[in-house]
RNA sequence: GGUGGGGUAGCGAAGUGGCCAUAACGCGAUCGCCUCGAAAGCGAUUGGGGGUUAACCGCCCCCCGCGGGUUCGAAUCCCGCCCCCACCGCCA
């Protein structure tokens, strides 16, 4: 949700910023609706004073004069019903409308409309340079025992892995080094109901546009999280928080779930894209002033991490066109497949400036009353891409993969052995 | 799942149809007085959302778990739901 007022204040600068990331529908029905509601407020609101004045006087009156006074403010209430309605329905139209309202994209973010427009930064570390046909995940991890995706079909359709033998122990040893590397810099480490209620999922702002995305459990109301970002942005909605607690940071550990509709024959085989996989999430609740600062750390981290477990990777800031709708600003990390040939995102990092705090209610208290926070949200360790990552970029002539040395403490073994 | 009790400010708690909503009372917090300093004591302050405003002041509206209803008027009465506590049942 963004903030109603800068649409009345300044249409022209909500519109030029929505411009970019490819307009919006109906935006100019919005102020309509906002402005239809804040006149029968208005309206509501005289009447409800003079009602209450007309009911107050009933107490204080005499019983002769009762029975006039009560005639009085029954008209005023039957008056007050029907405008009540009538504001209700226009609060109800302006809610709805507005919940579509994306964020504005941040000043920094590129111009562009498709992925296509999403701008390459840097890229960081050495591609390895290979005198052998290099396999992909696939090959590798059926090969090495480290997933089974027959099986997985079997037990619950396509897109479904069970991760075995070495694969676990990569996994855990993943999950313990990512999160190791955060602690130490202020991040609590949370596990997230990932059964949610639809209020989680508004307030992240991944209802209502992103409904068919999810699983929901239809009998209890509980949606499926797609990312432990909703239980952790969950957390503190409709509280006000202490200025100096602020930054809040958080490491969620979490299985995801996602239905990856319209994703039909893309990455049908192997860990890249599935329906659930387990992930290490950054979340921050910031001061609005420090969001930015707080952006580049998380997206340090992020890199970091990938730099210590030896995968070269690249830099993509996403253009306007290409951002969820929380997103003031998204910057991925693209790791390199030798054995696939191409990137793939392994890690995502959003600024969501005020729009999750305002849909979730998370403030904090300075001298000037309670104000939102801003929150933030970056992959440190997704577990099944970041395997994929790793075993491709590790690979060796005979089949074998080598674990980098910073994660040797957590695998306990240095390499996963030819079979 | 059943029965009983309960959800009011940062916390505890009073209030069972109007004179009880910024809301009694107690605690905590902040500021001031006192003090060399502190404690004690004394005094003051101490919620959120919204409308009006260029903004401030002011004025007004809404918020007693949530949603409906009855009534001129609801924290208070009625209905539904959620959560907490206790006991029972069921399950690990």
């Amino acid at each position: 949700m963004i903030d109603l007022r800068l649409l009345r204040d300044d249409p022209d600068m909500v519109a030029r910023a929505y411009a970019k990331r490819g307009g919006v529908e109906g935006l100019e029905q919005i102020a309509e609706l906002d402005a239809t509601y804040r006149e029968l407020l208005g309206e509501v609101e005289s009447g409800r004073a003079e009602h209450n004045r007309a009911s107050k006087a009933i107490g204080r009156a005499g019983p002769d004069e009762r029975p006039a006074a009560i005639a009085e403010a029954k008209t005023l209430a039957d008056k007050l019903k029907v405008l009540e309605t009538r504001l209700d329905h226009a609060a109800r139209a302006r809610d709805e409308a507005a919940a579509y309202l994306p964020n504005l994209p941040h000043e920094s973010v590129p111009e562009g409309l498709s992925e296509k427009e999403n701008v390459v930064d840097r890229h960081v570390g050495e591609i390895p340079q290979f005198d052998f046909a290099a396999r992909d995940h696939v090959t590798l991890g059926e090969q090495l025992g480290i997933f089974d995706g027959d099986r997985g079909v079997k037990t619950s359709g396509s897109r479904f892995v069970y991760l075995t033998g070495p694969g676990v122990m990569l996994e855990l040893a993943l999950v313990r080094f990512a999160l190791d590397s955060l602690l130490d810099r202020g991040f609590k480490p949370v596990i997230p109901p990932v059964l949610v209620k639809e209020h989680a999922m508004f307030g992240t702002g991944f209802l209502p546009a992103d409904e068919h995305e999810f699983y929901k459990s239809e009998r209890d109301g509980l949606y499926l999280t797609g990312t432990s970002e909703v239980g952790l942005a969950a957390m503190h909605s409709d509280e006000i928080l202490q200025e100096s607690d602020l930054p809040l940071r958080y490491a969620g550990f979490s299985s995801n779930f996602r239905r990856e509709a319209g994703t039909y024959g893309k990455d049908t085989k192997g860990l890249i894209r599935v329906h659930q996989f387990d992930k290490i999430e950054q979340f921050s609740f910031t001061h609005p002033e420090d969001s930015w600062d707080e952006y580049a750390t998380i997206r340090a981290n992020q890199e970091r991490i990938l730099q210590t477990l030896e995968i070269p990777y690249r830099v993509v800031t996403m253009c306007a066109g290409d951002l969820g709708s929380s997103a003031a600003k998204k910057v991925d990390n693209e790791a390199w497949l030798p054995g696939a040939g191409r990137y793939l995102e392994v890690t995502s990092a959003t600024n969501a400036t005020d729009f999750q705090a305002r849909r979730l209610k998370v403030r904090f208290r300075d001298s000037d009353g309670a104000r939102l926070v801003h929150t933030l949200n970056g992959t440190a360790c997704a577990v099944g891409r970041t395997i994929v990552a790793l075993i491709e970029n590790h690979q060796r002539p005979d089949g074998s993969i080598g674990i980098p040395e910073a994660l040797r403490p957590y695998t306990g073994f240095d390499e996963i052995k030819a079979v």
